[in-house]
DNA sequence: ACTGTTCTAGAATGGTCGGTCTATATCCTG
DNA sequence: CAGGATATAGACCGACCATTCTAGAACAGT
């Protein structure tokens, strides 16, 4: 009853992935897209009702993805597990880690918002990797605000191993052997709830 | 014998560098920083020869006061001063920082690369850095292979208080007092030439 | 007061962007 | 073996961008 699609969903959203993995946010024009697939431009509005809408969800398949390794993790009371897990991660998927790591959300939709449903579910993943973090935390035991608790956490497992791999990401080669030696060692030095010594116990000498 | 100037140069690269800042790279057009300074857009082309040109040059202003503050504590050997002093750094000079921290160089001039001057000044300042950095590790002592030491000592004093650093700064509010504490904490745990135990010593539990 | 240079001022230009429109091809269903 | 829904295909549109251009204003030295 219908003909049948040559370019899916999936072509247009790892396009615009990719661009702007390589060239940010700015380089992912609706042109762009279209040609790296082999598509007119015509053909993405049957699928995606602006640009924006094209970015959000492929901010949400990029996060997504890592949510499905990260929340899992978390969840089980494993923070050194989750933190490392980024590594393989990464590498695998290296397109959607490049997407994900260097733009904040923020950046992406300059002009115009996007539509309802995307947003949606932006939020959702959001705060499911948010709520993840915190049952984290409850599992691991906290020692101070619950503000600094998870401003911790998040430092821990998620933005100091993305610092750590972010260089090797941006430059062409594979990861060293020494970022996840790196991710290990701050683990071990560095508890999530720093240990029970009185007070706040994390005053440097 | 001439008309006195009205705008600055630096009007200009302030106007630039608060939009990068706000609403990354695709927000400052030349009719925007014209917009924000009061000027017409022609009168930018006086001072800049291109679009590329200003980005340079605010990119070039806020490396430059960060260089200033990290240069010297590196080269005098004190990685955890250095780190330390991101905090007031970015405080007090919080439009640079965000203009800095939120964006890497390469996704500024997807386009026209910037005039070979500027270019050569950038270049000056990555390298003043990273020789501050070598500095820095050959005094303190290093311990595994130059291209580890260097990662190592980058994600200590830079991109991980950086990491610490950048929700707040995203965020409207000021710096929280822990986030200090945290650095403090990072530097005190995991050394930058990790300590003489037998071969790396770094594996964890 | 005049001159010449350097600036402001903002309209004009050519290119590209996001988004729409019309025409045509494809292929499942009946 | 049609009918018609859904796709491709790409020209087209108005908006906005970086940059250029033309006109006039301001000031230093005479």
């Amino acid at each position: 009853m219908v003909r049948t699609a040559r370019y899916s969903e999936e072509h247009f959203i790892d396009a615009a992935t990719a661009l702007v993995a390589e060239g940010g946010p700015g380089a992912a024009t609706m042109q762009a897209i279209a040609r790296r697939v082999g598509a007119p431009t015509g053909s993405i509005y049957h699928r995606f009702e602006s640009r924006s809408a094209i970015l959000a969800a492929a901010w949400n398949a990029s996060y997504g993805s890592l949510a499905g390794v990260l929340v899992p993790l978390l969840q089980a009371g494993s923070p050194r597990e989750a933190a490392l897990a980024l590594l393989p991660w990464a590498e695998e998927d290296r397109q959607r880690a490049r997407f994900l790591l260097q733009h904040e959300p923020v950046t992406l939709f300059e002009d115009a918002p996007p539509p309802e449903r995307l947003r949606q579910e932006m939020e959702k993943l959001e705060s499911e990797m948010d709520g993840a973090f915190r049952t984290c935390i409850a599992q691991v035991g906290a020692g101070a605000s619950p503000e600094e608790d998870l401003a911790r956490a998040k430092f821990l497992i998620f933005d100091a191993p993305i610092a750590i791999i972010r260089p090797h990401l941006l430059a062409k080669g594979a990861i060293p052997t020494f970022a996840g030696q790196m991710i290990a060692e701050l683990h071990a030095a560095v508890p999530l709830a720093h240990a029970g010594k009185r007070g706040a116990g994390m005053r440097a000498a």
